[in-house]
DNA sequence: CTGAAAGCGCTAACAA
DNA sequence: TTGTTAGCGCTTTCAG
């Protein structure tokens, strides 16, 4: 059912019918009615294609995403679709796995079919290509990036100074020596994690170690295997294993995870042997024995702030070419068993 | 920039750069590479909505999801993008948040946006309103109900099954009194799975008691909850707690955590005062304390076979009339420490 | 308040 | 081999 069969049916001009889809104030109230009432009958919609060819916009947005299994990603997610419904808008995800190359296709994919605009997680692009979409002139924001982009729209979090405070706190439970697990790229934060590992150690006038820093691929098993081998290095001919590592900080829980798995699986006890920080406070983290002391990320709220300022850039051309905004969001302790502080272990959730 | 700007350029008319664009073979060798070198500079692509307007598919389908914080569906979510992939087409995954509300809007949407095929994920839906996407004559099929749909295309997994290995073994191991934590809606598959537990009972001459079915929402906490209360329950006043119970089944993963996480809390232990069996396998099921006995679905499968055949019915008009195809999948035992079997606890992963 | 007609960008039948 | 032109379904300007 088109628009001209509407028309027929109704005895009036498609151009009538057309009114009352978009402009029914200007049609009188005994006609818009009749037409109305054939258009649910029919149930009657217009042709998609038809009607961007005209208007050239979607209320559709895209969503790119580094990979589907992590809850982290799709918390942020849930807040981005959350602002996104409330505008009447309808997100598209897509999911990259990790891959560059995939990346850019899915985005070329979205910018032809004119989504109105696309939010980047964690995004892998090269600066080359950013800047070629942003000359598609596109509203586009990214979130979770840590390396500075200025001239982008951006939501991050200060990564920096939560691994400033797990470390202090691993140093004030009293552990010396402290080991940390980096994930792999494409996760940027990673970065200024391991910065902030050195800074305090800096702060505190002690060497980093270069043995005490080992980068593994950021998943379970990941966190697991560069746990055995770090356990494995640390072992003194002779000495109890890994007398010369008091504490594990990993860049994501999923990694602790990992690592608390090998640790156990050594035949060593948490926190009491190793104690281990994470970082995200994943659903799970909680749910380990013991319970992962960890960094928490405010996953949600970095998605419904960067969908907030997307709908900014949408609905209001100026910002387009205006100054980018950054909004910069803190992360929060999770204090729990795992770290082997004495005081706050109660402070659950 | 437009196919007309182009065939400006190149001296043509818009009709050869159409051709070169969907039928190259019909146009002369040098005229061709003329046009294709100008449409390359130009980084011409035709616009979405005209090619649409004319052709009427998208190479692209729709896949709404249930909700995105489990990973199971994203595992099933991963199995039909890469095949999506491999076929050129493109995935929309639209999260419906277990709203069946937003659900039909989502497929509204959908379809209105012409995807080529739908492929719905524990649908909620209501046969009515299915026979009304069936009739808008567009594919699509369904994964993981197992409510008997004869009239769609679908893949399921034989979840009767698996409840009755699981409950059967846990009888083997010498439990005798097991309960059950049932989540909550949409999924279908949960009746199934109680079933299958019932079927074990009866077979075996036994009673159910309604006390040892307990009704919990389907994530974390809903176990916990679930939990609590059935150990309440199940205390005798005087008797040391859970004296009553020897085995807990939960028809989901996540639900076993919060269960196992209860289990803990109220001092006792896994498996030596309840044994806990969860039902999906999940990725974090083996980092648990003790590892979680666990019915594994195939989830990555499901998706492949479920993405194949939609792609038949895409591609295959004839297959769209013809009798709708069922795919059933086993599930498989996955045995580790929760349930107290002293003889393959070793076999792991 | 309503209708006729041009045009959005592209494809394909038909002519040349 | 290439060009002309009529649509695809809709919106909107311009007349009436």
């Amino acid at each position: 059912m088109n628009i001209k069969q509407i028309a027929e049916k109704a005895g009036v001009s498609v151009a009538t019918v057309s009114r009352v889809l978009n402009h029914p104030e200007n049609v009188a109230p005994a006609t818009r009615e009749k037409i109305q009432k054939i258009i649910d009958q029919e149930e009657y919609t217009p042709n998609w294609f038809a009607q961007g060819l005209n208007f050239n916009r979607t209320k559709t947005i895209g969503l790119v995403i580094p990979h589907t299994i992590s809850s982290s990603y799709m918390e942020i997610a849930n807040g981005i679709e959350e602002v996104a419904r409330q505008k009447g808008y309808i997100t598209f995800m897509c999911n990259m796995e990790k891959d560059p190359q995939m990346e850019r296709e899915y985005i070329g994919q979205l910018i032809t079919r004119k989504v109105d605009g696309i939010i980047l997680m964690y995004s892998s692009l090269t600066e080359e290509y950013m800047s070629w979409i942003k000359g598609e002139n596109i509203p586009m924001v990214l979130i979770g990036e840590n390396v500075a982009r200025p001239d982008y729209n951006s939501v991050i979090v200060d990564c920096r100074d939560g691994a400033v405070q797990m470390v202090a706190h691993l140093i004030e439970c009293g552990h010396d020596s402290i080991g940390i697990l980096c994930g792999r790229d494409p996760e940027q934060e990673v970065s200024t994690i391991l910065q902030g590992y050195k800074n305090v150690f800096k702060a505190n006038g002690k060497e980093v170690s270069p043995k005490y820093i080992q980068h593994v691929d950021n998943n379970i098993e990941g966190g697991y295997i560069g746990m055995k081998k770090m356990i494995a290095a640390m072992t003194s001919p002779g000495g109890k294993p890994a007398d010369q590592l008091d504490a594990i900080f990993a860049t994501s829980d999923e990694i602790a995870f990992g690592a608390m798995d090998a640790i156990k699986d050594s035949g060593l006890s948490i926190p009491e042997d190793i104690a281990v920080a994470g970082f995200g406070n994943n659903k799970m983290s909680n749910l380990m024995e013991p319970k992962l002391t960890t960094v928490e990320q405010p996953f949600r709220l970095m998605g419904i702030y960067g969908a907030r300022l997307l709908f900014d850039l949408i609905d209001e051309e100026s910002k387009r070419t205006g100054r980018p905004e950054h909004i910069t969001l803190k992360t929060k302790m999770r204090i729990r068993k795992s770290c082997g502080h004495k005081d706050r272990i109660g402070e659950m959730f």
